[in-house]
DNA sequence: TTGAAAGCGATACCAG
DNA sequence: CTGGTATCGCTTTCAA
């Protein structure tokens, strides 16, 4: 390895103190065009690159963004990942990726890793086992928003999408269509969200005067075989049901092809709809009907928010976006209708 | 904020030096166990964690791993990514996202931008466009290694599967179910994935003295959409074809999608062949016969080697995984068999 | 087994 | 406009 050439090296070679340097490479206007330009030239015929180390320590800023997920592979997050990149490469802050697995263990590790590396910031999807590292971050002054998910216990700053609406307009949909025998499929128990969601789906049929029935609503991980699986279970046990509320469009691509399997055609036999509109539920047979979020968009906003409150720690994030339902080809009359 | 609690702090609080708390810290085995247990009881309370920062600083280490993906999205990266992430943290070390979105300027950006984070390795998909910024990574000595795509102007560290392998039996999968008109669809040209997918997809036509047609190879970007326009472009000019070996599952997806459209059924009027065997693959309608690597595997391999190479700069890694077929519902004996 | 001093690379602050 | 010095948080090195 060459040796590090440092804001030293460049001062040397170029006959200016090392604070010239350093105004030079921030483009101070302290410094005199032409000494500029020259120190710039050395630097860069010595290939000098900033150390971004040497920088945090001093200022105290990283420009660190932590970002911790369940599961980036999952489409919904892998989308909002790339919005997230994108706007923090712009804002020159760099992106440390964590997934948990829903595991609280490694939630917590990893805010504890970012803190030591002085993240300015967190983005984090809670497993919301437990929530006291987050009131910890809250007290010491880490600015974070929850993705997705929100926590109850005490103030922070959120951003999602209106889910029991998403999930009423869904079940809405279906009980349109004429449905009755509707599920609720997928999500784990613990999270706002699924909670929200099931929240949509019963005042849906409470205003209709359909009856709630335990027995169809079914929790599960978020994965297209757990999807798959939940479906065979609620068919095994002998329900009938022509409609599916599934949690999310990874669920219900699972039930889509567990429904598949059983020789259930959908949409003639059985409705489903979906939840995210991620990009794959445009592209299979037969496509998919869904709520929409703009994920793409919505990672843009969760960056330049936690960027908003990286600048001015004052301001408090609240946003509820609307979702829109997008009827596609997994919805229908039911069979008997 | 609370004011940072310093391994200053934890030495005023416990009455040692700062030197004896660093030590404790460390777990070093120069303190007296009863000193250590004494430290680390103050060190909790006042709940220090060490800043990584500044051990960055002295030590010249970061722990910190580069990761620069074209899109981080795309399924095949996603699973790729959680992979590399799960080691990453296994073995205590961080990893920074960067997109390129297949652009030069942005790789060569990130590559900057990981030099200055002084990051200790690098895995990136290059982009292909220009190789002078790997160049010189290599000079400084910095560790990498090219993700699914190799460098052919000089001697990098690279791990892939047996892309000419995997095209090929993909082929000849088709031919021995009778096809003769095979189409290669996706991929951008310049990229050595794709080269050698296509040289593959040759030598297959090749050996059974089938005609290579450059109207059936199309490239494309790698979108779903994108690989439904290919499709649509190929059937509008109209070449009759009955199989089809796409760049990987993203643009089979796509024309499998396409071609749903067009009202052609799959595999009775065409058979399609992926590559990458990403998850989607199994739970979509018809399962998609496609070319299998090892996805998260891959990803722990990647992060491993790595590490390896952070760790003793003298080894070189050069491995290559064998694909295989894995087959499915995309594929059949062509319709006038 | 413990401690003091130097230094990692850069900037803030104060002088000139 | 330019430069000197202290400092960020920690470890290395040397000394006790």
């Amino acid at each position: 390895m060459n040796k590090k050439i440092t804001i030293i090296d460049v001062a040397k070679k170029s006959d200016y103190s090392l604070m010239t340097v350093s105004r030079a490479i921030n483009n101070s206007p302290l410094v005199k065009e032409k000494t500029k330009n020259k120190i710039l030239r050395v630097a860069k015929k010595l290939g000098y690159i900033q150390d971004a180390i040497g920088v945090s320590l001093v200022k105290g800023k990283t420009r660190l963004i932590g970002l911790v997920v369940i599961d980036s592979a999952n489409p919904f997050y892998a989308k909002l990942i790339h919005g997230i990149e994108n706007i923090a490469v712009e804002k020159g802050y760099h992106v440390i990726l964590f997934n948990t697995n829903e595991e609280l263990n490694r939630e917590v590790e990893a805010i504890k890793l970012l803190i030591g590396l002085r993240a300015e910031g967190i983005l984090i999807v809670p497993c919301q086992k437990s929530h006291k590292h987050l009131l910890q971050l809250k007290r010491n002054g880490l600015p974070f928003i929850t993705i997705s998910r929100r926590i109850r216990e005490f103030e922070t700053n959120y951003i999602l999408n209106d889910n029991a609406y998403g999930s009423y307009i869904a079940t809405k949909h279906l009980i349109e269509l004429g449905h009755k025998e509707i599920a609720f499929i997928g999500g784990n128990k613990h999270v706002s969200t699924r909670k929200d969601r099931l929240k949509g789906y019963k005042k849906a049929l409470k205003e209709q005067n359909i009856n709630i029935k335990n027995k169809l609503i079914i929790d599960s991980n978020i994965s297209y075989s757990s999807g798959a699986k939940s479906f065979c279970k609620i068919l095994d046990s002998g329900n009938r049901i022509t409609g599916i509320v599934a949690y999310n469009d990874v669920v219900a691509i699972g039930i889509m092809f567990a429904a598949n399997e059983r020789g259930l055609s959908v949409p003639e036999e059985i409705s489903i709809v979906g939840y995210d509109n991620i990009e794959i539920t445009k592209f299979i047979f037969p496509r998919l009907t869904t709520i929409s979020q703009p994920l793409q968009k919505l990672g843009e906003i969760y960056c330049n928010s936690i960027i908003n409150l990286i600048d001015d720690k004052k301001e408090i994030v609240k946003e509820i976006i609307k979702p829109k339902l997008v009827v596609r080809d997994t919805t229908a009359n039911p069979y008997d209708f």
